[in-house]
DNA sequence: CACACGATTGTCT
DNA sequence: GACAATCGTGTGT
């Protein structure tokens, strides 16, 4: 924060997005928005939607590949006063288990689209605790039209944190390793 | 230049 | 559970 205080949380939700998905916003090519996600990997890429909200992904590929992580759901575990703050909701569940919620809380917006998450100082993410394959839920992702045969969403299971958007579904747990982040 | 639509959230019934 | 709010971006005229 501008402040110098640190916000971070353990992600605890993810939705994958790449080359020839209908539901990623590479799908018909690079634009003025997207060009970060074709860029180098381990970079924010930020976007705006819905009139109010931001988005935050990781970019996972590249140069050339149109590829990205969005991170939905952390787990808030520094600097939950000043996200509080940000996010006009003092309850622990209410700052950042939503995508935009998070963007919010974490006080991050367009300005930072762009930003090395690798070796950056202003955000960044990096390795924590593994999540065993089997606490690790997947679904198909949430507030999409398209692409909805890939269940690319996936969740720490039953962890309280993650959004409301489909908690569970019929589909069985898999794969995946977790990972923190902070800021 | 005009229009339709979101990778959502908060509030109300 | 359902629905309105809000505006930048993408696509078409």
């Amino acid at each position: 924060m501008p402040d110098g205080q640190r916000l971070a949380g353990r992600i605890v939700e993810t939705e994958a997005y790449g080359p020839g998905d209908p539901a990623s916003h590479g799908f018909r090519g690079m634009t003025a928005r997207n060009a970060v996600m074709f860029g180098p990997a381990g970079r924010l890429y930020v976007y705006f939607t819905y009139g109010n909200h931001w988005m935050l992904n990781a970019v996972t590929a590249g140069p050339g590949v149109g590829s990205a992580v969005l991170l939905r759901a952390l787990e808030p575990l520094e600097g939950l006063p000043q996200m509080a703050i940000a996010r006009g909701r003092e309850r622990p569940l209410d700052l950042c288990s939503g995508p935009g919620k998070l963007a919010q809380a974490l006080c991050v917006d367009g300005a930072m689209n762009g930003e090395d998450l690798v070796r950056g100082s202003a955000i960044w993410i990096e390795a924590g605790t593994a999540v065993p394959s089997d606490r690790v839920g997947t679904t198909a992702r949430v507030g999409v039209r398209v692409g909805l045969d890939r269940a690319w969403r996936c969740f720490v299971a039953d962890d309280p944190f993650v959004s409301r958007g489909r908690p569970g579904s019929p589909r069985g747990s898999r794969t995946g390793t977790g990972r923190p982040r902070r800021s």
